[in-house]
DNA sequence: TTCGAACGATTTGATGTCATACTTTCGGGT
DNA sequence: ACCCGAAAGTATGACATCAAATCGTTCGAA
């Protein structure tokens, strides 16, 4: 009984978890661990911070693993889902690459990247600014709408509604990393 | 005045933000405006989950970049330095590839990829299982044990004891993360 | 008016991650 | 004793990200 799949010859994904995780489960906490490693060597100060990355870091491979399963059916992965929304929610359905590049925050040229995936699968198009012929603009199709609107139903479904947190929980925690995104000049 | 620097043609990072961030702030906060939309679409029972999801996403986004400029000077990246510090902690210094794989909780051939390179650096050597003739053992090197103590106290330095957070913040933070993985099957 | 600096986008190259397929080896069940 | 399924590692290919270099365009200052 596989119950939870583990790497190397990973079984099928078991469905009807949470969030599913994709590999064995640990029989301890590996950020406990590395804490406690921190504090044997003398680098109490910064154990929790080194933790807190930690535990970042493992979270948001969990969510990304989650949801690129869940929009693989697509054919589409975060990152262009991401740009789809940005412009399907813009007042034209059309953005300067420049300008998603500074909403995501993401290289210039990932978004070049991303445009031509998304060009080549119909979901997008590229237009000629009006006035700037430096700039060039991404435009949403009907397509791309659909399969956008298609992810959003999917990922609200299987991910968003699903997160394991209580109200406060999820209170607390934007709370707090909207204090570390503004400390880091997100915004 | 730079202030501080901005993608397409960054000039050279702002040394003295305690997280410089690589890019030009926004003029709002992007996650508010998403949950706005989430809400007007009605989506609103997933909108928190949502503007989670999109948190963690981002925060993991300026810690990541945070982390990679700090280990650059020592040809390291987040990924290869989490591997040497899980040899230097383990009692021989050398564990099995899937062990390895395992503990970091990525795919087999991300952990081949990571040991190829380091073993290239010399701060690695494969050596051969004494029983098992399937597994090969990852087995830190004098210099692998110098080049992690360095990227530990510049992390230390320059990351972990500079989390702009409080100490109740980042135990909340702790605690909410911990549940998100554990449900998830983390451990 | 012109010229150089800055900007927008792209190309190229390095790195990292995952999925899939394959080879070799191990080990349990018959 | 043998076999077949599982495990460990690797090769390959797709995708994403960033850095650095490049090309065309724009704009402001001399």
């Amino acid at each position: 009984m596989p119950g939870r799949a583990a790497y190397a010859h990973r079984p099928p994904n078991v469905r009807g978890a949470i969030i599913a995780a994709p590999r064995e489960p640990l029989p301890f906490d590996p950020v406990e661990e590395a804490r406690r490693h921190w504090i044997d060597h003398g680098w109490q100060d910064a154990a929790d911070g080194m933790a807190m990355v930690t535990s970042i870091t493992r979270v948001q491979q969990i969510l990304q693993a989650r949801i690129d399963e869940v929009l693989r059916p697509l054919e589409l992965t975060f990152a262009r889902y991401e740009l789809l929304m940005l412009l399907s929610f813009s007042r034209e359905g059309r953005l300067p690459l420049s300008v998603i590049g500074a909403r995501l925050q993401v290289h210039p040229a990932s978004v070049t990247n991303a445009v031509d995936r998304l060009e080549a699968q119909g979901f997008v198009e590229r237009q000629a600014h009006p006035t700037d012929r430096r700039t060039r603009l991404a435009a949403i199709t009907d397509p791309g709408r659909k399969v956008a609107l298609d992810g959003t139903d999917r990922l609200n479904e299987q991910v968003f509604r699903r997160i394991p947190l209580s109200d406060e929980q999820l209170q607390s925690l934007h709370r707090v990393l909207c204090t570390v995104r503004h400390d880091a000049g997100d915004f």
